[in-house]
RNA sequence: GGGCGAGUGGCGGAACUGGUAGACGCGCCAGACUUAGGAUCUGGUACCGAAAGGUCUGAGGGUUCGAAUCCCUCCUCGCCCA
């Protein structure tokens, strides 16, 4: 090795060294237990930033170190390539999205290589290749088949800037997830997934997903939202129809004195009085301008009319006005309340606006009894004893919900229900750059535009050539329309002149199975191999970016229920273990971004320092959950450390060969124990996953091995040589390059990753003589080293002979002592 | 408003199941080498105090021989949900 450490002039030369050698190939070690690693795929933007970074970093070190321990890991990378971005700087600047596309994962991947991350890069994904995307059509049939896949007229999320419908989950306090711009609300037809029929199944599984942090699993909880309610019939006054509305508190139904409807309920107009119509309509027409979230934005205004109609509740009473407003809407549960203002903040607050009655009906158990209806404050929103509540008045609020759900149900005016806030997956997007939905609606045989699916040996619907500038304007309807080419085609079912679907998929159905191609890139026959699924999934360990738990991971998890139903894969939940990595901030604590200038490039650190100092940094800089903020000194620090590593090595390079069959002792002892002790301590710091920990323990051992000077003797050559070959592999997950260069220098033949991880010597890692806390009424007065097979009574007599606990325990009586064995003696005195 | 998480030196962070708080790194201070140092090496560095000693894990209380760790109240920050 040479003098100085200059890891621009080794960094490269390992990297071709492990892809000549195939040392990442997943799937070679026949019969050894298998591990999968995997890192969440990137959308291929042409840089990237230390996020990506720092998430796949966390893998490498997990996968190097499953390599070293034996396993046969399979840890691939590919490319979410499709999507938004790609295809909005074509709209500027004419250049087509796939070539763009090809550009920036040459460079990203680049980059990739550049970092020494240990991808096995046979089995790379590029989602935007007919090669992967034919297998999402390929499961939108197969979902279809299952009654998993419906077309809808619905009310969408509609990005006013991205110029397409977003799901649900894209939409972040009314502004689109992706580019910030405002989202309204559009009526037209789309595919949607039937999600929603395993809501309960997506949320039991959160109980087996022990290993998943838990704020993603209550995050998902949240968000598929299931409530237990009653659906109640309200029966309209002089008229036919029964009003149905949802309620998780029909033990608070003798208090309800309205109703409201939300507007576009298809009962407004039916209901309205005649002298009420035009305010109705009026109101109606002005809703239909906002959107969904706008209108139930958390500071919106309560608006509503009244509809001149009243209904009766199921439980008697007199009647009570029917309203419209605008916080109910269509979509939830029936799409109608009971409004109870005593005991709900929402109708509380519109109530007093308009005036309308309120009535107590449930009281508190304990502390002041609440007042009458009108001289409430507040709503009281808790469970007590039901009042006024006619047969069910003294039952708790949970019997009466029990009760009065039975009643519904004898009398057919209700029943218990259970909902979800989590709705169906709408993901039909009016975008070019995309998987094409593989449908063909025939004027002939489908009048109805319900769409007739293109067979499965049709497959792919390859995505058109373009002219690219014409096609992709921004402006109009979907680009794909605007090709006859691809538009015009014959009906699979009659063989007529027909026009296929000219959407695409939202890129969430790409990365919902990416991880099981990968077992099996080139499969021809179904989108991966069985055979391969059930020797690798579920996947070991995940690792991403938390930003996804209520999309991309659960999404996921919808998708590989469905993929073992189909018989693909044996997996019902797709990971074990889910790691979120924390963001790195600027140095200025600010999120890295152009706007405040404190962007700081992966290319520039490692052209800078290298890469194994930006590895060492990253990981070294705290726990892989905790965002961090850059520090260029602490870089420096990493740098320092390498090169001290590097001196170290390169110094005491003579006593490579050096062995010793003696026995070890003074400082030769000294070396291996301070050896054998970080190897412990760094694999079981990887294991807990506490990898700023293991990167300190190695710092550690370099401080002993310095501190230690120069070995004269045999035994301390042989020593050393042992603790520089062992430092190289610890150091191997964290900084590669610099493993392997100091490792050959000592002998090895083959690449650290493909070494076993040393085993320590548990000789040598037990403490010869510990200290002891000595510590008098639980205050610290003295330490005391004894051996360490010392019992109570000679830690006791040391302890005592020590000046400052003589003079603490002097003239007081010893009442207790507590004697923890290789920890602490305390005495207690009176 | 509800849920979850976090709060430890000047800074990033350590502390296994309640057992010597501050590992490791940065920064800072002093010294060495040097033509030079923003390179490198050595030593020091929670706070108060000359020292003896005392005080420290957001604040306050509790349990315990002993609390950063467990319990209660409150404050601040972050995320998610409303």
């Amino acid at each position: 090795m040479n003098e100085r450490y200059e890891p621009q002039a080794i960094e490269s030369k390992w990297q071709r060294r492990w892809e000549e050698e195939g040392v990442f190939r997943g799937g070679t070690r026949p019969g050894a237990p298998e591990k999968y690693v995997l890192e969440m795929l990137p959308y291929p933007s042409g840089k990237m930033h230390m996020g990506h970074v720092r998430n796949y970093l966390i893998g490498d070190v997990l996968a190097r170190t499953y390599w070293m321990r034996g396993f046969d890991v399979l840890h691939p990378m590919g490319w979410d390539a499709f999507g938004l971005p790609a295809e909005n700087a074509a709209i500027k600047d004419g250049v087509h999205p796939a070539v763009r596309t090809a550009e920036n994962i040459a460079s990203f991947k680049q980059e990739m290589r550049s970092l020494g991350y240990s991808y096995d890069w046979s089995r790379e994904v590029n989602t935007s290749e007919p090669e992967y995307y034919r297998w999402n059509q390929w499961f939108f049939l197969a979902l279809m088949e299952k009654g998993l896949v419906y077309r809808r007229f619905a009310k969408v999320n509609w990005c006013t800037h991205c110029l397409t419908v977003i799901a649900n989950e894209q939409v972040k306090d009314g502004l689109c997830e992706r580019c910030e711009s405002k989202v309204v609300d559009k009526e037209m037809a789309e595919w949607a997934f039937r999600i929603t029929r395993y809501s309960q199944a997506l949320l039991d599984g959160l109980d087996q997903l022990t290993e998943w942090p838990e704020r993603i699993i209550s995050m998902q909880r949240n968000w598929i939202g299931r409530s237990e309610g009653v659906e109640a019939d309200f029966q309209v006054e002089g008229r036919q129809e029964r009003l149905r509305v949802f309620t998780t508190r029909i033990d608070t139904v003798f208090g309800a004195t309205y109703a409201v409807l939300a507007p576009d309920h298809p009962l407004v107009a039916k209901i309205c009085a005649v002298e009420r119509k035009n305010e109705v309509e009026a109101f109606v027409a002005k809703m239909a301008t906002q959107s969904k979230t706008e209108r139930t934005a958390e500071g919106a205004e309560k608006e509503g009319v009244f509809t001149g109609a009243h209904a009766r509740s199921p439980f008697g009473g007199p009647p009570i006005a029917v309203w419209i407003a605008n916080f109910v809407l269509a979509e939830y549960g029936t799409g109608a309340v009971m409004s109870v203002p005593a005991h709900d903040e929402r109708d509380f607050a519109f109530a007093k606006k308009y005036g309308l009655p309120i009535k107590v009906v449930v009281q508190r158990q304990g502390g002041e009894p609440l007042p009458p209806g009108e001289g409430l404050l507040a709503a009281s929103v808790e469970d007590g004893v039901l009042v006024d509540s006619g047969e069910f008045t003294g039952l708790s609020s949970e019997e009466a919900r029990a009760k009065m759900g039975e009643a519904l149900s004898r009398k057919g005016l209700g029943k218990k229900t259970i909902t979800f806030r989590q709705k169906d997956w709408g993901f039909s997007r009016q975008r070019y750059w995309g998987t094409p939905i593989p449908i063909v609606y025939c004027d002939r045989c489908d009048p109805g535009r319900g769409g007739t699916p293109v067979p499965a040996e049709k497959l792919p619907v390859l995505l058109p050539e373009i002219e690219t500038q014409a096609v992709l304007t921004g402006r109009g309807e979907p680009p794909l329309a605007k090709v006859p080419s691809f538009v015009n085609t014959t009906c699979p079912r009659c063989g007529c002149p027909a026009r296929r679907e000219v959407e695409t998929m939202d890129t969430f159905v790409d990365s919902c199975w990416y991880y099981a191609r990968y077992l099996s890139p080139r499969h021809q026959a179904a989108p991966f191999d069985p055979a391969e699924a059930r020797r690798w999934l579920p996947v070991d360990v995940y690792v991403g970016g938390p930003e996804h738990a209520v999309m991309h991971l659960l999404y996921f998890r919808f998708w590989s229920r469905v993929m073992k139903e189909l018989g693909l894969s044996p997996a019902g939940e797709p990971v074990v273990k889910l790691v979120t990595q924390g963001i790195v901030n600027g140095p200025d604590g600010r999120k890295m971004s152009k706007r405040w200038g404190n962007v700081v490039t992966p290319f520039s650190i490692v052209q800078k320092y290298g890469a194994d100092t930006v590895r060492t940094y990253v990981l070294f800089a705290g726990p892989p959950e905790r965002d961090f903020d850059w520090s260029d000194e602490q870089v420096e620090g990493a740098f320092r450390f390498l090169k001290r590593v590097w001196v170290l090595a390169h110094q005491h390079q003579d006593c490579a060969g050096a062995s010793w069959q003696g026995a070890y002792e003074g400082k030769a002892l000294q070396i291996r124990r301070a050896a054998h002790r970080c190897v412990k301590r760094v694999g079981e710091a990887i294991e807990r996953l506490s990898l700023n920990t293991a990167v300190a323990f190695i710092m550690e051992l370099l401080n002993a091995l310095h501190a230690a000077g120069k070995p004269e003797t045999v035994a301390e050559k042989a020593a050393m040589a042992e603790a520089v070959r062992l430092m190289s592999l610890v150091l191997t997950p964290f900084a590669p390059h610099v493993s392997d260069e100091i490792a050959y220098a000592y002998g090895a033949t083959k690449v650290t990753v493909a070494q076993k991880w040393p085993e320590y010597d548990p000789a040598l890692v037990v403490e010869e003589v510990l200290p002891y806390a000595v510590q008098v009424n639980g205050k610290l007065r003295a330490e005391v080293r004894v051996p360490a097979a010392a019992g109570e009574a000679e830690v006791r007599s040391a302890a005592e002979s020590e000046e400052r606990v003589r003079l603490a325990l002097s003239g007081k009586q010893v009442k207790k002592v507590i004697f923890v064995p290789g920890r602490l003696i305390n005495f207690v005195v009176g």
